[in-house]
DNA sequence: CTTGATAAGTTCCGTAATGCAACTCATATC
DNA sequence: GATATGAGTTGCATTACGGAACTTATCAAG
């Protein structure tokens, strides 16, 4: 019975964190999409250790987000693949390796790999948050309102950001 | 010295996870975004224990994600800020935010908040991974490559991914 | 200028999770 | 049959977390 971090009945983000904000999730699900099938593979990849691994993709298979076969051709073998609700953390994936290229890679330091669009065989564009009618947002373009209010109602309720820090 | 997750030395999303995988951290991150600023709000909002609260708070501060000053009009008062850093990650929050909105909602369930964008006074957009020409792409139109390649030698490297499972 | 309250941490300690190595168990290979 | 492989378990030492009480600095009131 693992513990649960935080209070995740009202908030999305709590929730997600919920599985995802386990130690090692985040990098199982990154590794699945690099193509990392196997148990040992995993545990070779990230070196973590085996009972906590164990642990780990039992919870992301009982969410959800991976699935379990047996292989048939040898029945010895599991494959660990991501499911729908997996492969829908992909943007997460991608920003969060976009960020850590824009502020944590050590100077001069250039990565090993990267990941390119198939067809054009470039390098991915950085994936911004945009509203509905495709502007690019920052932070300070966004307010957090009631969801049950109309848009004459929102757009009272808080006050705008300042911009001072 | 807080234990280290993973070995963060290749992998941009490792090293990224090694900040805000910690227990606590992006939902810290997602209060600062929501407008926290204080230690007891930080507190009462997560209902995180106070000390882990203080680590994970000075771990953010040292690594650049958050900044700590002590309020000009009452100096008892500290005041965390998203830095830039920090506000780079807003593409993160978000795309959490919308994968739990799309796949951890309970039957029915409402948000009791949503995050607009103020001049429309609309939902933000899905977050979205794109090519370099801004085409949306899947998982499955992408794929690893060294990134000391040329375009040319970069599409022999590795086989199209299958969409088997 | 003492008293009381507030804010931000610290300290202490019991409980829970992690890391490590060795072990099991089923299946495949020689 | 003997050995190897893959996917886990088990047991135990180490580390991190949760909770409550405590400290320190500052402010506000009388």
């Amino acid at each position: 019975m693992p513990k649960r971090v935080s209070a995740p009945d009202y908030c999305l983000i709590a929730r997600a964190m919920d599985v995802l904000g386990e130690q090692w999730s985040m990098l199982i699900v990154r590794d699945t999409f690099f193509g990392v099938r196997h148990f040992d593979d995993f545990q070779k990849s990230l070196g973590i250790a085996r009972n906590v691994l164990a642990t780990r993709l039992a919870r992301l298979v009982d969410e959800g987000i991976l699935s379990r076969r047996v292989s048939e051709q040898d029945r010895r073998k599991v494959e660990y693949r991501l499911t729908q609700k997996g492969r829908d953390l992909f943007p997460v994936i991608i920003s969060l390796s976009q960020w850590g290229a824009r502020h944590l890679r050590r100077e001069g330091e250039l990565p090993a790999f990267a990941l390119v669009d198939r067809e054009a065989g470039q390098p991915l564009g950085p994936v911004e948050v945009r509203s509905s009618d495709g502007r690019v947002l920052t932070p300070f373009d966004t307010q957090i309102v009631p969801a049950s209010g109309t848009t004459e109602e929102i757009r009272a309720v808080i006050p705008p950001l300042r911009k001072a820090g």
